[in-house]
DNA sequence: TTTATTTTTGAGAATGAGTTTCAATTTCAT
DNA sequence: ATGAAATTGAAACTCATTCTCAAAAATAAA
């Protein structure tokens, strides 16, 4: 059993919160990602593999992983939530190719560094943020050039 | 009837687009909102006017001005498509108040310089980016500490 | 270790923003 | 006016997500 597994099943024990069968199964297929991951790539890798979790539980339980601080929401793109282990992450933006739909994090000091400037000037208490930049990388544009599409 | 009605008239009335009752209700509504707007916003307008239009016929209309370049997408935030006025606006990023909904807009010469430089780091081709920046503002967080809220 | 208590689960219904279908209505050119 | 083309409203449908509730699993108590 993994570390991080370990850890989280300390976290949950707390409080009356059971590690079962389930959530321990969801834990073990989020740290095999080392990725984003949506509920329904959850559901749809575990299924593959034979297991079978309810939609329900994978929603509720990722509700649960995240209050618990386990993972968080990295973004929310097309109505469908995605989420990342917070241990290993610090806060980052997203660069989304919106034809292959590769995504890049990065992290840019500056940019946050701005941010809080805008917080400031207009004196509002920092909740949360989110850059999204969406493009085409360079495979696809390539792609496409040698399709000859307009 | 104000200029940019004009302007939206001609606009449509290429292609065998029709101006209709509808449409022109809807144009009016929101030039007079001087605002960000949802569909569900102009819907509650109109309808408190006792104007009655079809959510459907608010949606496709929507899309449809979208598409002349009348409005466009301001910011897409919990699950809902809010628009603005197009010719007003240059392209600029959001700060919201999470606890009354104020909506802020800004924009950052800087952060805008910096994205590009994202954009040639990771050899992608720009295609849309949005910013949103949540927090509180200064009357909710004296709000809530008159209210003595933990 | 049997029973009682609490939590969790799965199935399916419900939700809510947005889209689609289709028959009825409106618009516009003739 | 007449007919073709575009538009509308009502209702059905999507799709991600949440809720409900009875059955199952985990834990605590006896």
């Amino acid at each position: 059993m993994k570390q991080s597994i370990v850890i989280s099943k300390s976290r949950l024990n707390k409080e009356g919160i059971r590690f079962t069968k389930q959530r321990d199964l969801l834990m073990r297929q989020i740290l095999n990602l080392n990725d984003h991951f949506s509920a329904d790539l959850l559901y749809v890798k575990l299924r593959v593999k034979g297991i079978n979790i309810s939609r329900a539980t994978i929603y509720r339980t990722l509700t649960l992983f995240e209050e618990c601080g386990i993972i968080k929401k990295a973004l929310k793109d097309e109505d469908i939530s995605y989420y990342e282990v917070s241990e290993i992450n610090e806060h980052h933006d997203h660069l989304i190719c919106v034809e292959c739909g590769e995504v890049i994090e990065f992290y840019n000091e500056e940019i946050e560094k701005i941010q809080k400037e805008i917080y400031n000037n207009f004196n509002y208490l920092p909740a949360s943020h989110q850059l999204i930049l969406k493009g085409i990388c360079e495979k696809c544009r390539r792609k496409k050039n040698g399709k000859n599409i307009a």
